[in-house]
DNA sequence: ATATTGTATTTTGTATACAAAATACAATAT
DNA sequence: ATATTGTATTTTGTATACAAAATACAATAT
C-alpha cells in the first residue's frame, strides 16, 4: 500500500472525485466529522483537503456554519469562460512565441486520432479536449499562470465530461490553433484561442436566455 | 475588542503584515509552534491562514519539511505580469463594454489628486496605483477573475511599495485607459491596459539582463 | 581535518478533547 | 394553526497530546 507523508492530499483527490461523480451533490453541506469516518481520517487532514478545493472555487465556507460544496450559476459559469479566455489566449500567444516542436507535438498529438474518423467516440474526444486545453497552460512553463488556472475542475463540474460544443465544429478550430502556433503567429493563436472559448460561451449563454423565455 | 468568527482571518492579514514589513524574510522557514506562540493561538489556526497564503504564491509548503516563504526569482516576477497582463486586459475589455458611470468615476478618483501637482508624494502615488489595477479587476464584478487575482500581495512583497516605472510616464497611460472604458472602445482599453503591463514588465527584464552582465 | 554514524531534540502531521456556536425540535403562548 | 421560546443535540473552531519524521549535533572512525 501507498503511504502517503500528506493525507489530505489523497483526500483532497479522493473529495474532487465524490463531486464529480454526484456523490456529493451541488450545495451540499459537507459534514465534516461524517465525511471523516467515512474516509476514515481526522477532520485535520480533510479540513486541509477542503481549504485547498475552496481556493479552487469548488467548496464555499461560511464560517462558524460550515462547508458547502459550491453551486455555480450560469452568470459565474460565464464568467469562468471569460477567465479562461484571457488565460488561454495569453498561453496560445506565448507557445506562439516559442515555437517549441515538442510543445507542437503534444498538443498535436491530443486530437490525431480523431482525423478522418467517421465516427467520433465522444467520450473520448472530451477528454482530449480537456487534456488539450490544460496542456496549453502547462506547456507555457509559467508556475503562476498554471498556479491559477483551475478552471478544468469544474468545467468538470458543471459540464460533466460532456461538451459544448460538438467535434466537427471544434476539431478545426483545434488544428488551426495549433498551425498558427506552429507558424509563429502569437496574435493570430491568440484571437483563435479566445475565439474558440467565446463561441462555446455564446452559446451557454444562448442556452440560457433559452431557458428563461421557456 | 473585536471577536472573530474565524480567527484564521485575523492570522493571516498579520502574516501578510509580516511579510510586507520584513518581519518574515523571503525563503526563511516558518516554525509554526514558534509563530502561533507569538501570535498567541494554536497550530490549528495559523495552520488555515497558512493554506490561504500558500494558494496566494506568498508561502510554499514541502510535506514534512514545512511551510517556507516563497522566494520569487526574476523568471516568476515577469511570469506574474503576463498573468496581469491577460487578466488586467481582459478587465478593462469587460469594463468598457459596460461603460458604467460609477466605475469610471471610481477610477478617475485614483488619480485627479495627482493632476497639475509639481511634486508627486511617491507612497501615495504607488498606493493609488495599486488601488486602480485592483479596481479594475473587482469593478468587473467576475467573482471567478477577482478570486485568482491576488498579485497585488505579491507586488507588494517584490516590488515593496516603490513604483516600476515613474508618474511621469504613467499618470498619462492611466487615463488614457480610463478614457478608452469611458468611451467604450473594448479592443482600445485591453491594448492599452496591456501595454502599460508590458512596459513595466520589459523594464524588469532590462534591469535583471543588466544585472546579470555586471 | 573530514566523513560517518548514532542519539537527542525539534518540528510536523494527525487525532482528539472541549468549549462555543448553530441547529433541531418540543413545549408553550397567542 | 402559527409563532415564539427554551432546551437538547449537533457541529464547528481551537487547543493540545502524541507519534513519526526531520534535524542538529556530538562521538567515533578514517
Amino acid at each position: 500500500m501507498i503511504e502517503y507523508t500528506d493525507l489530505s492530499q489523497p483526500i483532497y483527490k479522493r473529495l474532487k472525485e465524490m463531486i464529480r461523480n454526484g456523490e456529493l451533490k451541488q450545495g451540499e453541506k459537507i459534514i465534516q466529522e461524517k465525511i471523516a469516518e467515512e474516509l476514515g481520517v481526522s477532520r485535520t487532514p480533510l479540513m486541509k483537503a477542503l481549504l485547498a478545493l475552496e481556493n479552487e472555487y469548488l467548496v464555499e465556507s461560511i464560517p462558524r456554519r460550515g462547508m458547502y460544496l459550491r453551486v455555480l450559476d450560469y452568470k459565474e459559469i460565464i464568467d469562468i469562460y471569460v477567465c479562461r479566455e484571457a488565460l488561454e489566449g495569453m498561453a496560445a500567444r506565448l507557445l506562439a512565441n516559442r515555437k517549441d516542436a515538442s510543445s507542437i507535438k503534444q498538443l498535436k498529438a491530443c486530437f490525431t486520432p480523431f482525423l478522418n474518423k467517421e465516427r467520433i467516440d465522444m467520450n473520448a474526444y472530451a477528454e482530449a479536449d480537456e487534456k488539450f486545453h490544460s496542456l496549453l497552460i502547462k506547456l507555457t512553463g509559467n508556475a503562476p499562470l498554471d498556479n491559477i488556472y483551475f478552471f478544468s475542475n469544474i468545467h468538470d463540474k458543471v459540464v460533466g465530461h460532456g461538451l459544448v460544443r460538438t467535434p466537427d465544429e471544434t476539431l478545426q478550430e483545434h488544428f488551426k490553433i495549433i498551425d498558427a502556433i506552429e507558424g509563429g503567429n502569437p496574435d493570430k493563436a491568440e484571437k483563435l484561442v479566445r475565439e474558440h472559448i467565446n463561441k462555446s460561451k455564446e452559446l451557454l449563454i444562448n442556452q440560457y436566455k433559452n431557458q428563461k423565455s421557456e
